[in-house]
DNA sequence: AAAATAATTTAGCCTGGACTAAATTAAACA
DNA sequence: TGTTTAATTTAGTCCAGGCTAAATTATTTT
């Protein structure tokens, strides 16, 4: 049993509870290598700060030896304020300083564990409120609820010929981030399918007035909504 | 010989390296004694880190056992980066985000040692590379030359009916600086000391419109420049 | 110049969060 | 079901940067 003594948590487990957070919106509880993975450390390192963590007072996460974990309340609470934080950050480099939408991203993961709740304040005023970051993820409000929209699909899923409206980026590799939004592929761009090979799923795609070629790694990551 | 790594300086390391900065604007080394207190850390503790530094190549600090510290060239670049980025930041959360002025330090205290130089560089332009901070205190330029006003005087030495400008007011109690700033006694504010008592210094001072009384400890920590 | 006091340094310890190598458990396959 | 392989955990280290207590050096006072 670790107390908390109200200090903030560590840089470190912010940085593993955001993780898990992310990696339980897909296949529930993460495994062990997918966290070493995702936060560039060793399968031991992980181990060892989840066995930690599990032994927080109130406890963060729900950790069975060998079968992976997932947040608690607590836990997820947690999360949710330093994604808030790394999105607001992410929406004010791009707005106000003029970032590219794929350099954001590092700077804002240093950050998201430095400023103070009253910075996070002044900040989101500032902004507007916004309720989604450069990449078209939704920030999450002051009580933390988060906005999904439910009527998104992949752009590899858009059928051939159908209009649709780019909604959302998700972060891949910094050179295709910034490949796409050079061809002007941004939240709230047309897009539409105009052939789709059978076979590997390869796309051509009218984005912007031009026609480019995407494979499925490309495709599964933005995501778009049907032109009503 | 502690080899450089081109990684950046730690928190800690930059922390030691503003603080001896600051210090040895006044008097000569600085004293471990000295540097503790500043630094909220034990006497045990710096020996500890002068050591290091002291070892680094390129060598930051000059340290004589029981004879204090001063900045090597090197050393003084890298106080100079930092103090720049704190500078900045103040700047910015009392012009942008509309922080009073006694709320910016702590914030800047810690993230003067996270922003990237790229952040540092669209956060002049978007303020228009403001000379100084808040307080009144220079900013150093991108090639790190401080602009230091020479014509400026402690308020205390101010003759009496004699008409001044605030220039500087440096950071004291957060407590001190808050009143300060209620009363309007701002950088560019008139001033002017009507009475001053011969015994200790104790000044009636007027500010914008009303007399106010201060000690020296105030006095000796608001810098003019006379009205020509 | 000796003694008393103040400042500084040394020595040894601790904590967070990483790592490697070895041991163990679970999963897949024959 | 037994065996091989993959994932995970344990055990023991390391490093930065703090700390306390004890030892040492400087400074001041008598
Ligand atoms: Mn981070
Ligand atoms: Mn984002
Ligand atoms: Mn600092
Ligand atoms: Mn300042």
């Amino acid at each position: 049993m670790i107390s908390r003594k109200d200090e903030p948590f560590s840089r470190s487990i912010q940085n593993y509870l955001k993780v898990i957070y992310s990696h339980t919106r897909e296949n529930r509880p993460v495994s062990t290598l997918g966290l070493a993975e995702a936060l560039d450390v060793k399968p031991a390192s992980v181990t060892n700060m989840l066995q930690k963590l599990d032994e927080f007072e109130p406890r963060l996460v729900n950790y069975q030896k060998h079968h992976g974990v997932s947040l608690t309340e607590d836990g997820e609470k947690e999360a949710l304020r330093v994604i808030r934080r790394h999105r607001l950050i992410e929406q004010f480099l791009y707005e106000v300083l003029g970032y590219s939408w794929d350099r954001v991203h590092s700077e804002a993961e240093e950050l998201e564990h430095v400023i103070s709740p009253y910075f996070e304040d002044r900040l989101a005023e500032f902004l507007g409120e916004p309720a989604f970051d450069p990449h078209g993820e939704p920030i999450p409000n002051r009580d933390l609820e988060v906005t999904q929209d439910e009527s998104i699909i992949p752009l590899s899923l858009l059928p051939v010929g159908k209009k649709a409206v780019v909604r959302r980026v998700t972060a891949g590799p910094q050179e295709l981030l910034a490949y796409l939004g050079e061809i002007g592929l941004h939240p709230g761009k047309g897009v539409e399918v105009v052939e789709r090979n059978p076979l590997d799923g390869t796309s051509r795609v009218l984005v912007d007035g031009m026609e480019k070629f995407f494979g499925v790694g490309v495709t599964g990551a933005v995501f778009v909504s049907v032109a009503e």
